[in-house]
RNA sequence: GGGCCUGUAGCUCAGCUAGGUAGAGCAUCUGACUUUUAAUCAGGUGGUCAAGGGUUCGAAUCCCUUCAGGCCCGCCA
């Protein structure tokens, strides 16, 4: 076994003593299965089997902009709270918004006249754009609008209004009574010299606004003294919004507070010597309660990005990353790996190949076909919905090719017109529709600031530079008297170029490729037939004729 | 300085708990498909499992060392 000093390897070596972790093979035999589990499976065992009404608790401080990461919490949350709701437990997934926390710094985005907040909580700020109740809505809600398009199941719970509630009181009085114990238990987790004026609690000074510390020996539940470095002298009564509990005592609290069963969380507070490792001791040794399960994830890493965005020298931000990847492939992409793994967010054409492999485990989950190491990914396509897994086959429009489609098309209703001249799309449901015009917006989204060149297209105005062949000019030549009046719909014309290719020197292939070269300067495109059909016939036949001369 | 995670095919990753002939998808290549072309199907190529050592009849898997990448160590996930 692992030492205690090690909550962040592998989740299924993790040594919380709680925790012990049941044999695979018992797993295995209870499941019918010879298989390993899905990571949310194994950390869903352990919760149904020790709590009847089991919580996770996941949350953020949004005290600047949200970024990929974020988004890996909510949703490793929500897999746990779905997994364990497979199993037939009355669970609750809690949201905890650190809306409390003090404003750390004026962060460039911010006006200069934001200076004045700093120390401030963010609840108590007022909103930048003046939209939103204060500065901590301002900044969460692009996200809880996420949270809801991805399907996370979760109560929302802001810490200010538990301070104002005053359900920190009794932690809050416990960790000031045992102080000295909670500076002797950060010393021995952290390694550093413990400060004899080490403040677990920190009241806001009624007149400036901002976090202060308090005088220690004066404290009498639920009063304490505070001297603010404004020259400020006042009293802050615990059970009530006047302050707060630093980062160290705050987690634990929570922990208390809420009974919480499993929390996901980053890395950074699974270090050896983090805050989890002193949560876990302050949780037993001063609130009395117990650590939830941890489950200890890697950070994201945007890779790929597109060459636009690199030029401008602006990042993939988190919003960025929802509006380019449909909701059910970004389930999917960080379930599909475990917890402890980093993942490399590719805006590029790693897109592609997500939503394909997405696709591939939704037909393996409907008509079977898969191997064996298809297993763990096609649960992570049924977490990936939910418990909402839809109840027959959905209809399915390969990414690159809506990738395409999307460029032909002016809007949405253009999207399905085109989709409609291959695909039967009468047989799409409600919730197909629904699903094909959010990836839609989404290609769109992605064709404008990350997509390479190489999958991007433009009808050029005029013949593009390109190197023609003799017989690619015959080739043209024989089209023109056909295209000049046959019927303009997708199915002759398609049938117009092939027949003529075949009849002439060039042969298909090379004659697909010509007509591709005169009108997007590629050697492939969109599917010829429909695509020829979209454009004006005297475009294309000025085109075939200037490109045969 | 201390610690964590990662390293397996060109790319993204399974496989490591319990040692037993190296696996998928994508990409690539080949071949089919007489409405054919970025939407189908079949097959092939491709790995010194980061490197070295140890334990073992047998190691991608367990142990040790090294290298590389990422990150944490009183509040960025």
């Amino acid at each position: 076994m692992p030492s205690e000093s090690e909550p962040c390897s592998r989740i299924n070596r993790l040594s919380a003593a709680a925790f012990a972790r049941p044999k695979t093979s018992f797993i295995n035999a209870l499941y019918g299965r010879t298989d390993i589990m899905h990571w949310a499976d194994v950390v869903a065992k352990e919760l149904a089997d020790k709590y009847d009404q089991p919580l996770i608790a996941t949350g953020i401080s949004p005290t600047g902009i949200i970024h990929v990461g974020s988004l890996r919490e909510a949703i490793t949350g929500e897999s746990v709270r779905s997994a364990v709701e497979g199993l037939g437990k009355d669970v609750r997934l809690i949201y905890l918004i650190d809306s409390f926390d003090p404003l750390r710094k004026r962060y460039d985005f911010l006006p200069e006249s934001f200076e004045q907040y700093v120390g401030m909580p963010i609840s108590r700020i007022p909103c930048p754009c003046g939209k939103h109740m204060n500065y901590a809505h301002h900044f969460v809600q692009p996200f809880l609008d996420a949270l809801e398009s991805l399907g996370v199941k979760c109560d929302i719970i802001w810490t200010h209004e538990l301070y104002d509630q005053g359900r920190f009181a009794e932690c809050i009085d416990m960790a000031m009574r045992k102080r000295k114990e909670v500076i002797r238990i950060l010393h021995e987790v952290t390694g550093k010299a413990g400060d004899p004026n080490y403040a677990p609690y920190n009241p806001v000074c009624e007149k400036c606004g901002r976090f202060t510390s308090p005088v220690f020996d004066t404290y009498e539940y639920p009063i304490m003294e505070y001297r603010c470095n404004c020259g400020h002298c006042g009293h802050a009564d615990v059970t009530k919004g006047d302050g707060k509990l630093t980062w160290r005592l705050e987690w634990p609290a929570k922990w208390k507070i809420f009974g919480t069963g499993a929390e996901p969380f980053g890395k950074d507070h699974a270090a050896a010597g983090g805050s989890y490792d002193s949560g876990k001791r302050i949780v037993r040794e001063i609130y009395d309660g117990v650590e939830p399960y941890p489950i200890p994830y890697e950070f994201v890493q945007l890779k790929g990005v597109g060459q636009m965005h690199k030029s401008l020298g602006s990042p993939v931000t988190g919003l960025d990353a929802i509006n380019m990847t449909p909701p059910e492939i970004l389930n999917y992409l960080f379930l599909r790996v475990n917890p402890e793994r980093h993942i490399d967010y590719d805006s590029g054409l790693g897109m592609l190949d997500m939503a394909d492999e997405y696709d591939r485990m939704e037909r393996i989950y409907f008509e079977g076909g898969g191997n064996g190491t298809d297993e763990n990914s096609v649960r992570a396509y049924e977490l990936a919905q939910h418990n909402h897994v839809p109840g027959g086959m959905p209809l399915q429009v390969p990414y690159r090719h809506l990738v395409n489609v999307v460029q032909m098309a002016d809007d949405f209703e253009g999207v399905i017109e085109i989709l409609s001249r291959t695909e039967e799309m009468s047989k799409a449901n409600e919730e197909d529709i629904g699903r094909l015009r959010r990836r839609s917006e989404c290609v769109r989204y992605w064709l404008n600031g990350f997509a390479p060149d190489s999958v991007k297209f433009y009808i050029a105005d005029t013949v593009p530079c390109v190197e023609l062949s003799m017989v690619e000019k015959v080739y043209f030549q024989a089209l023109i008297p056909k295209v000049m009046d046959c019927n303009w719909d997708a199915d002759t014309i398609g049938g117009i170029v092939a027949d003529t290719a075949k009849e002439s020197p060039i042969g298909s292939k090379k004659g697909y490729q010509a007509l591709y070269k005169i009108l997007i300067g590629k050697t492939s495109g969109p599917r010829l037939g429909s695509f020829i059909a979209s454009m004006d016939r005297n475009f294309v036949m000025n085109r075939l004729i200037q490109a045969s001369q």
